[in-house]
DNA sequence: GCCAACGTTGGC
DNA sequence: GCCAACGTTGGC
């Protein structure tokens, strides 16, 4: 079983928006090395659910993947903002799967935090220099501790 | 295959 | 709003 990050600006998809509607196909994402990442997820796999570009960045809750992986329906879809020209039904480009909502995280693990317990994360990507991998693996060790960073 | 130009991400 | 870092595009 892998541990995962999923970034989203919590502007247009929130974790309130996720606890609603309680399964999301995770949609959009066109990036070779996310999309490597979620090609790799399994159904059950926990995941870390990040608001970025917002007042205060953070894990603000827990997720899992809810399938697996199967192509992106809004690359075919040409009124779609994530329409692929290039890609088609016999060959997709773009393939995801569904995120589950698990619970949120009183309080959420800010940035900040994150920043403050570096040591313990070695290797984290969020923290890495000018990362903006949206969807990013993260050790079994690293996903305790972030866990146990919410209190 | 190189690389400049451009668009995007995302923290601050 | 700024700007550093990154990925993609396209001319050559």
């Amino acid at each position: 079983m892998k541990h995962w990050l999923m970034k989203t600006e919590p502007d247009a998809f929130s974790i309130d928006d996720l606890e609603r509607v309680g399964t999301e196909p995770w949609t959009g994402v066109r990036n070779y090395q996310a999309r490597n990442f979620m090609r790799q997820m399994k159904p059950g796999d926990p995941v870390l659910f990040y608001h970025s570009s917002c007042k205060v960045p953070g894990v603000y809750g827990l997720a899992e993947v809810a399938t697996v992986p199967y192509p992106d329906p809004t690359q075919f879809d040409r009124k779609s903002p994530y329409h692929d020209p290039k890609s088609t039904r016999e060959q997709p480009r773009w393939e995801l799967v569904d995120v589950r909502f698990v619970r949120r995280l009183e309080p959420p693990v800010t940035l900040a935090t994150l920043r403050e317990h570096a040591e313990d994360l070695e290797g984290l990507k969020l923290l890495e220099r000018g990362s903006r991998l949206s969807v990013q693996p993260v050790t079994p060790h690293q996903y305790r501790r972030i866990l146990a960073l919410s209190r």
